[in-house]
DNA sequence: CTCTACTCCTGTTGGC
DNA sequence: TGCCAACAGGAGTAGA
């Protein structure tokens, strides 16, 4: 579910609530999500300080004074929500206000200053694990990622570079996170829509100036999605709770038999399945 | 190396 | 109302 845009929000959110505070206790639920958790995982994080959180690709990672760091992956249903944060002192009363935990719910963190952070995931197809912070970068699930899109090594060059010769449709070569790292369905759907470039295309047959808009469009939509503070379909919840509202703003994901947005564009909206995924597009005006 | 199909898991939706 | 198949924001792995 959740990509780059859904996972940036959830770190800004947990933030405020986590970030110079240490972990009063923390309780894990269940032995795994996806995988194992790693061996006393409870008692590493309990009692640790998070110094910083930060975000790489999909990840969240949760630097700690322990000299260890916190991975998180929220796979397709993985919400992480805080309760508590501005709870009101309440006179007799030790603990602050927090929901009854709820089906799947399998990590929460108390935080020191009261918060309740929750990792919730129906599906567990999330995961977490630790490391040391020194060597966190070559992490199996993260040492081949490529580059940010937002950050500077993405460019229309380093797409260039990395479509040569490649005869994958784009809409396949975008999803791979060794490619470029945090794009998702939503957004290679939408960013290939407003770089009019169509989803079947072989990767390597796609022309520089095409790539120049098309990294361009990425970077857009992504900043866009991050201020609308993601996209909310199904699970996907800010960390305060709130829907994101970018799904609004969608062109063309989820709008199969549609009009195509594109201005002076009379097609419509069209859904077709590459590698057993929805792809959303405009045959008209995608080429 | 590149590419596709399958897999993990639960919940929701749409057709009959 | 019930049943069942299809589908869902990810991504590692096996095999062609």
């Amino acid at each position: 579910m959740p990509e780059l845009p859904e996972v940036e929000t959830v770190r800004r959110g947990l933030a405020p609530a986590m970030e110079g505070q240490r972990i009063a206790l923390a309780e894990v639920r269940r032995p795994d999500l996806r995988w194992p958790f790693p061996e006393r995982m409870a008692e590493r994080l309990t009692g640790a300080r998070v110094d910083r959180l930060r975000r790489r690709s999909k990840y969240i990672l949760a630097d700690l004074d322990t000299g260890e760091s916190l991975l998180i992956h929220l796979g397709m249903s993985g919400r992480m929500t805080v309760s508590g944060l501005a709870a009101p002192y309440v006179p007799g009363q030790f603990h602050h206000q927090h929901p009854m935990p709820e089906k799947h719910d399998h990590v929460v963190f108390d935080m020191e200053g009261g918060a309740r952070v929750t990792f919730n995931d129906p599906r567990r197809f999330g995961a977490m694990d630790l490391m040391p912070t020194a060597t966190a970068d070559s992490h199996p699930l993260l040492a081949a990622l490529g580059p940010e899109p937002l950050g500077n090594e993405f460019s229309a060059d380093l797409l260039a570079l990395k479509l040569a010769g490649r005869k994958g449709p784009i809409k396949a070569l975008l999803l791979d996170q060794k490619l470029v790292a945090g794009l998702g369905n939503i957004y290679v759907c939408e960013a290939l829509h407003r770089a009019h470039i169509h989803p079947e295309r072989a990767g390597g047959k796609i022309a520089r100036a095409e790539l120049d808009v098309l990294a361009t469009e990425i970077r857009l939509v992504l900043q866009e999605a991050i201020e609308a503070g993601g996209s909310s379909l199904r699970d996907y919840r800010q960390a305060d709770g709130e829907l994101g509202y970018f799904q609004h703003s969608f062109r063309v994901y989820d709008r199969e038999t549609q009009p195509c947005p594109t201005p002076g564009c009379t097609g419509t909206i069209a859904r077709i399945v590459q590698s057993g995924r929805s792809s959303y597009y405009c045959s008209r005006c995608q080429r």
